[in-house]
RNA sequence: CGGGGUGUAGCGCAGCCUGGUAGCGCAACUGCUUUGGGAGCAGUGGGUCGGGGGUUCGAAUCCCUCCUCCCCGACCA
């Protein structure tokens, strides 16, 4: 490809509307524009690395025996209505209506249209296992789209189902699939990490996220140091070890004035913030309000927390008016003593003793209170954020946090959407059985962003060979004066053709510095400079994307090298 | 949805307070010079100042209203 025949559109400076460095790259770069709220056009530079994911995907997923197919992304109302979700799905689904006044919804995931297809096409289980897949466009209408491609509301997936005459073949297929997302990943040439992750309201019995690793991660994992334990931090089990140590102190109500965080608490004591315990209200089912009683320097798991029987879901906490109404005090004096209503306390925050808590009365605290002595023994359950240092649920090591952008999921359904479509197979005994459903989804247009994301320098992006739009950048200096240089460039992109080489000839009448610098940008691999002096020696010259600086080349070298630069 | 901010040329911004001919830089186009790290000079084109309404002789500017986009969403307990 020669520049003046692509449309190459970079810009020097950053859009003020893009926060995240992916989405500022991939706007200067051109590949992406914005449409409207979360709806993104793809450029052709930018597609061409979308079609390279995608490619990397469908290889992998045709290996491991999957089925490519391509369902609508409209699908009818009485599909949704049938597996429950049309009343559950909320607003994130976008409905619309046809002419004749039928209900549709534009497709934000496709176990519904699956299944049917399922139980129209499978009748008999000599058919299973299968997995069929397609790689499309998904709408969700997100309360907030953001970080460009990162969270837009169209997006294009991988999505995989497959279909079991029981538990063992769904197993089975499940570690297949986990396999071939490990090697996916490995070949898009990204950092990455397979983590347990929550099911939620998917239901089923395991499922495994795939982080791409980025300080700019949305989500925080937690990884062993001594075993291959990792888990997404909504998940990841917090393991207390330290036991209560018997009551020393006697306690005390202590005059805390205008002190209400926990920091300011136990600054103004002289206590170790270890010592202290937040209380924290939430809302119970039919009004009620809940306490949930944490150390001081824990943070609250929401998803945790929701598990708790009686806590209303979605989680919300409590509003302050009605704690004040209810409880007779304000937010930052709160505590376990003499609260009546229900109290959930975390497995680190019941292990403390002699702490330091609200008095329920403002600018109020308690000093030196122990369970059992002063309060009742209280209801123990996990409901923190596991923290850097916490010893690792599987007994091996010690946990480490990182963050990571989810790029891949993949999950066991069970029976969820089969038994409520009546996908059914018959069994080897002539009975209908009910089949077993996995799902297996790849942000594709994600891991576009993600690579950028964990891939860039202050010249612009750098792309894993993989992902790369082109593999070589030639930039011949003085092109449209120089014979010399236009003879040599000309000769050394066609043979780069000749092989296959996705080369782009910048062939635009620009200065080195600029055309180095776009180069650079949309993050090529390779370089190669030709110019009039260097020629005159028979000489050019190459640049790797990270080398700090470049090499003079004989020509008569050129080819080999970079055929070797290639192939590494 | 709630709160805050924002909207002026393709991009980045000034002008608004204190009403009086709509500006700057980059990008684009033309010409000349230049050609190893985002060139210089000269010139050109491009705007319903987010939409609507109002106040006024006169509105980008003041008032009302709708919209867009961005940010934040109790951990202060």
């Amino acid at each position: 490809m020669k520049t003046s025949c692509f449309h190459l559109y970079t810009l020097k400076e950053t859009p003020a509307d893009a926060e995240i460095i992916s989405h500022q790259l991939m706007l200067r770069a051109g590949l992406i524009r914005r449409l409207a709220s979360g709806l993104y056009t793809w450029l052709p530079l930018g597609l061409r690395i979308l079609r390279k994911v995608e490619a990397i995907i469908r290889r992998e997923m045709d290996n491991a025996g999957g089925l490519e197919l391509l369902m609508p992304a409209v699908q009818p109302a009485e599909l949704w209505q049938e597996s429950g979700r049309w009343e559950q799905y909320g607003p994130e689904l976008l409905r619309l209506t046809d002419r004749h006044q039928r209900d549709y919804c534009v497709g934000p995931t496709h176990e519904e249209v699956i299944t049917d297809i399922f139980r129209c096409e499978i009748k008999s289980y000599k058919q299973l296992p299968i997995n069929f897949y397609q790689i499309q466009t998904k709408f969700r209408d997100e309360i907030r789209p953001r970080f460009g491609v990162m969270r837009a509301r169209e997006f294009l997936m991988k999505d995989a189902y497959s279909f079991h005459i029981d538990q063992d073949s769904l197993q089975q297929t499940y570690d297949h699939m986990f396999d071939t997302y490990s090697r996916i990943f490995d070949q898009f040439g990204l950092k990455y990490r397979p983590v347990n992750a929550d099911s939620g309201s998917i239901g089923g019995s395991a499922s495994n996220e795939f982080h791409v690793l980025a300080d700019s991660g949305e989500d925080a994992i937690a990884f062993s140091d001594q075993s291959n334990y990792a888990s997404n931090v909504e998940m990841a089990e917090a393991i207390c070890t330290q036991t209560r140590e018997a009551p020393q102190q006697s306690r005390e109500l202590v005059e805390t004035p205008g002190q209400h965080s926990i920091s300011e608490i136990a600054e103004f004591l002289s206590v170790a913030v270890e010592k202290t315990l937040k209380t924290l209200i939430a809302c119970g089912e039919k009004n009620q309000l809940i306490a949930l009683v944490l150390r001081g320097d824990h943070d609250l798991n929401t998803i945790k927390a929701e598990k708790i029987p009686g806590i209303a879901s979605p989680f919300q906490m409590a509003d302050a008016d009605e704690i004040k109404k209810q409880l007779g005090c304000d937010i930052g004096s709160l505590g376990p003593v003499e609260l009546n209503i229900p109290i959930f306390v975390d497995r680190s925050a019941a292990a403390i003793s002699d702490f330091v808590c609200g008095a329920n009365q403002n600018d109020k605290h308690i000093t030196g209170v122990n369970w059992g002595r002063d309060l009742p023994e209280p209801n123990i359950v996990d409901i923190r954020n596991v923290v850097e240092g916490d010893p690792s649920p599987d007994g091996k090591g010690i946990l480490s946090i990182v963050r990571g952008i989810e790029v891949g999921h993949i999950f066991q359904l069970g029976d969820k959407y089969s038994s409520a479509l009546n996908a059914t197979v018959l069994d080897e005994n002539g009975k209908s059985v009910i089949t077993k459903m996995g799902c297996y989804g790849i942000g594709v247009s994600r891991v576009v962003a993600a690579a950028i994301e964990q891939n860039n320098d202050e010249s612009g992006i750098i792309w894993p060979m993989s992902l790369a739009p082109f593999h070589l950048a030639i930039c011949p200096i003085n092109y449209h004066k120089s014979e010399l240089v236009k003879q040599a460039a000309d000769d050394f992109y066609q043979q780069c053709q000749q092989k296959g080489i996705e080369v782009l000839l910048d062939d635009r009448p620009l200065r080195p510095g600029a055309m180095f610098s776009d180069m650079e940008l949309i993050g090529i691999p390779h370089r190669v400079v030709f110019s009039e002096r260097g020629l005159k020696q028979s000489q050019c010259e190459y640049k790797g994307r990270c080398d700090d600086q470049s090499q003079d080349l004989a020509i008569d070298d050129l080819a080999e090298f970079i055929k070797q630069k290639l192939s590494g």
